[in-house]
DNA sequence: CGGGTGTTTGAAAGGCATCAAAAAGCGTGG
DNA sequence: CCACGCTTTTTGATGCCTTTCAAACACCCG
């Protein structure tokens, strides 16, 4: 689930004002106290404009968080795997629905007991949650750099290989992974039609770049050819850093 | 600037560990004891892959934010207006570049010295960062939400009518905006090409939806006709909530 | 008053959406 | 265990919207 070194920059390590010490603080141990809740599928965890009084832990399976526009149409923002968590850059209420893809088990902690908490533990919680923003945000810049950017199937690819990389998958040769979602999901968080959806996996299968053994399965068998435009996307880049023109054709 | 009813989750008021009474704690006050900088437009604040070694805010005139892809195209994650702050939600290095659209003025305070602050009177200062984050998250899922739903006539309207919220302009009748940054600015940060840009404003022109006094100025005339979409966007809706069957065609 | 940059408009091409229908899974019940 | 019916996925044909390529136009500044 961690995607780079941390060395966190914002709220070095322990000693605050009169915490206790607060060593090997993870979200993992706040959550662990609390009961696991369970879900079918298709089971909402939360609606969009709830109070948002809980921050959530998902322990396993998939959810799809989503808005509906006043247009009836439906924007999935991101989905969540087994170790993710949810809710925690939402503020007075949720900013979207949380609803099972499949089976789901998770965990929540009240909004108001980690706050108490992080009173205590001061820095090391704090930074905990901040960590998490932090990722949430740069998921969403990738988000938007790859529908702003990218074309249908450079967006069938960027996903594949983000679910690959949040999948635990070793991407040593083919990988396998498992796509829990319809393609009506994976459509609306594209941005791009169900059809379109496919039709840009079929071609990846027909040149080669992906075998689909079932309908929620798919082999990414050269991952090299799948991370073209993707890997430039990760925010890392040292990039060449001189002065570059900025702006080739569109 | 603000953009709602804040009633803070996170950190309710002050009552902390050891701290010091933290009222009215704000970036304002944290900021202004630093010097004013000044950057000609064009120039850049810093770059991405830099160190994030400190957080901004913005006096006055406007700054672009953005990436160069590895093909040179480049995506404008965000602009920036007088009031408002850069930097918050970056980890060690930043996540783009800021680059002068306007001469600006800023000034920058580092992230040690925020921390450290930040552990004094921690829930304070605490609360007001992550409402920061909070607000850049929004900003985030709003715009992901444009650009994988919305078409060019539709993005751009959303375009003009967000900057004249940010932007303290009247909004009873007739609404005069000032667009600093180029048509290609624009056509970056939507995901369009310039010529889309253009073609759109000019039908929305044609429409007497708005007008063009002067290439950066635009009157918003009739902002009701502007709406359509865009404030359904804003995070906040009670929504119908029942269980809505999502999904009307694309 | 020119050169240059930024903007606007036009014509043609391409990509994605839409409409339509066939194929493939999958759960259920016989 | 197989057949049936439903849902999901896939493929095909067509049209619209955005991009691309091209050129005219407007504005800023020296």
């Amino acid at each position: 689930m961690d995607v780079s070194p941390f060395t966190a920059s914002m709220g070095r390590a322990g000693v605050s004002g009169g915490g206790s010490a607060s060593k090997d603080v993870t979200l993992e141990g706040l959550f662990g106290a609390h009961p696991a809740e369970k879900l079918s599928a298709g089971g909402a965890a939360f609606w969009e404009g709830d109070p948002a009084a809980h921050v959530f832990q998902l322990i396993e399976g998939c959810l799809r968080l989503y808005r509906i526009l006043s247009d009836g149409r439906r924007a999935i923002i991101g989905f969540r795997f087994a170790g993710e968590t949810l809710g925690v850059s939402c503020q007075d209420t949720y900013a979207y629905t949380a609803e099972a893809v499949t089976p789901v088990r998770f965990r929540r902690i009240s909004r108001n007991r980690l706050q108490a908490v992080g009173e205590q533990q001061a820095a090391g919680l704090q930074r905990l949650v901040m960590m998490e923003m932090l990722n949430e945000m740069r998921a969403a810049q990738r988000h938007i750099i790859v529908l702003g950017q990218l074309g249908a199937e450079e967006r069938v690819k960027d996903f594949l290989v983000s679910v690959a990389l949040r999948t635990n998958v070793e991407l040593k040769g083919p990988a396998l992974i498992e796509l829990p979602m319809t393609r009506l999901d994976i459509a609306d968080y594209l941005g791009l039609t169900i059809e379109t959806v496919c039709r840009a996996m079929s071609k990846l299968k027909r040149n080669g770049i992906i075998a689909l053994p079932g309908r929620h399965s798919v082999v990414l068998r050269r991952i090299g050819d799948m991370s073209d435009m993707v890997d430039a996307l990760d925010v890392v880049g040292p990039v060449a850093s001189a002065s570059v023109p900025a702006s080739l054709p569109h």
